[in-house]
DNA sequence: GCATGATCATGC
DNA sequence: GCATGATCATGC
């Protein structure tokens, strides 16, 4: 039985520890512990009470600790109570990445990974996911799923080069220049308020934003991906097997990075034309505006698929994006992003937890072609006749991240769309641009519309760089 | 030439 | 039916 106790649960147990949350879901705290319990503890001013602190109070009945071990020690569980939020459509979205550790500058590059508090603490995580909803108090907002998570070794790996990469970053007296696109799955994200002094860091006098683990969104919603297509309230993911597109093996990532593998997979194929390449990978001339992207999409893969919707990608929120260079050097085109959903961008408060955060602070897979100065003459079936247009070699390929003044004018722009859309004006006179982003229609055609939140319908738009941003991004990483 | 509106092919 | 990943088309 093990050591049961007066608990409730056996808290050398990780499973028993789980099943002890079961209950929860479908109710508030409130209505769990009951009012007196919430209403004694907040009548000492000691109590600030986050609401995962109030769970593991009030329901698991010990006192948290700010110690580098798990929460619960013994079975080696951390427990996280994390929001998610729903929208107007009803869909359930993961509300903010999951922080697990302060980072402590000046500590953090003396401890190797497998000594980290976020190694020892992340390994297993017991996820109680909650409803946040605005104006609702804590102790009443509504469990919804449990999960007891065990981070994958093949995760682990990714992780443990990630929290290398920002460890490196410190050393190198770079912490006031850390980004969440750094990295992969582990980011080192924002946290505390505005006007928080600034930290020390080793190596350099600037001062670094307070800044903490975590991992992202992106990584998150595969796990909430999980719990949904589980059909089940709480789950437990030992027995999680990735079945298809994975890019990378465990064994793999052992001796070389993520993205060092991936950037090879490129490298036999750089230099070849549009035919060369069709030939190389056994494809025949694609009449379509994504005939590129295809290709970047084959090379990597080494079949017909997306790449962006590979278990690494999804995971790290990483993009591949294709681009064509014209011989002189200009892009002529516009980078194009996600429609804009009208109710999130309305029903989020926060720059950093918005979707397009997310997107332009994620990292991209940039993959350059540029025209060769030949043509291609290609038979189109449907128009039954010949044509001729510009053939265009790979050229370059390059990871990138948006640049922190970047990501601040982006800030700038979200907070414009936002005011456009709660203005009911989503027309392209209101929204904003500059010299990096605008908004462009995006649909099928002119008629192709989605419900406009102030009512009615309104036309689709979605995120766009410009194409001179596109061309700025190209030249500095390499390609004249 | 550039900014902006419109659309295409594909895959789930 | 719709999102995706793009490029095409046009009017000033």
């Amino acid at each position: 039985m093990g050591q049961q106790n007066n608990l409730g649960y056996d808290k050398t147990d990780p499973i028993s520890i789980f099943e002890y949350a079961i209950p929860l879901i479908g109710k508030t705290l409130r209505q769990v512990v009951g009012d007196e319990v919430i209403h004694d503890y907040h009548s000492d001013p000691n109590n600030k009470g986050g609401l995962g602190q109030m769970v593991e109070e009030l329901y698991y009945h010990y006192k948290p600790n700010s110690s580098p071990e798990p929460d619960f020690a013994e079975a080696g569980v951390e427990l996280k109570v994390t929001g998610l939020k729903q929208l107007k459509d009803l869909t359930l979205q993961i509300k903010e990445r999951l922080v697990v550790d302060m980072i402590n500058y000046v500590d953090v590059i003396k401890e190797p990974f497998e000594m980290s508090t976020f190694y020892r603490k992340f390994k297993l995580l017991l996820l109680i996911f909650y409803l946040y909803e605005r104006g609702i108090k804590q102790f009443d907002r509504f469990f919804i799923y449990v999960a007891l998570w065990k981070i994958p070794e093949k995760d682990l790996l990714i992780i443990k080069h990630d929290y290398q990469v920002i460890i490196d970053k410190i050393k190198r007296g770079e912490a006031h220049l850390l980004s969440e696109g750094d990295t992969e799955y582990l980011g080192a994200c924002r946290k505390g308020q505005k006007d928080d002094p600034l930290c020390k860091q080793p190596n350099s006098e600037i001062g670094a934003l307070k800044r903490a683990f975590s991992l992202k969104p992106a990584y998150m919603r595969t796990v909430l991906e999980y719990i949904k297509k589980s059909g089940k309230p709480a789950v437990v993911n030992f027995e999680y097997r990735i079945r298809d597109n994975q890019l990378v093996s465990a064994k793999e990532l052992e001796h070389k990075s993520f993205e060092d593998i991936i950037l090879d997979k490129f490298s036999s194929f750089i230099g070849m034309s549009y035919e060369q390449l069709c030939t190389a990978i056994g494809c025949r001339y694609d009449s379509s505006k994504d005939k590129y992207a295809l290709l970047a999409n084959r090379i990597v893969l080494g079949k017909p698929g997306k790449v962006n919707q590979s278990e690494e990608f999804k995971k790290a929120g990483l993009q591949l994006k294709t681009i064509r260079v014209q011989e002189n050097g200009n892009i002529r085109e516009a980078m194009s992003f996600e429609n804009i959903n009208y109710y999130e961008v309305l029903e989020t408060e926060h720059w950093e937890d918005s979707r397009l955060y997310e997107i332009f602070s994620g990292r991209f897979l940039f993959v350059v072609f540029r025209a060769n100065g030949q043509k291609i003459r290609y038979y189109d079936e449907r128009r039954n006749a010949f044509f001729e247009e510009d053939s265009y070699s790979l050229d370059n390929v390059f990871f990138w991240t948006m640049p922190t003044q970047d990501l601040e004018l982006a800030k700038f722009y979200w907070c414009g769309i936002k005011k456009a859309i709660q203005e009911d004006h989503i027309a392209p006179e209101f929204f904003p641009k500059n010299e990096r982003f605008h908004v462009r229609p995006k649909g099928v055609n002119a008629r192709d519309l989605t419900e406009n939140p102030n009512g009615g319908l309104a036309k689709k738009y979605c995120y766009w760089f410009n194409n001179n941003y596109v061309t700025e991004i190209v030249r500095n990483n390499g390609t004249k």
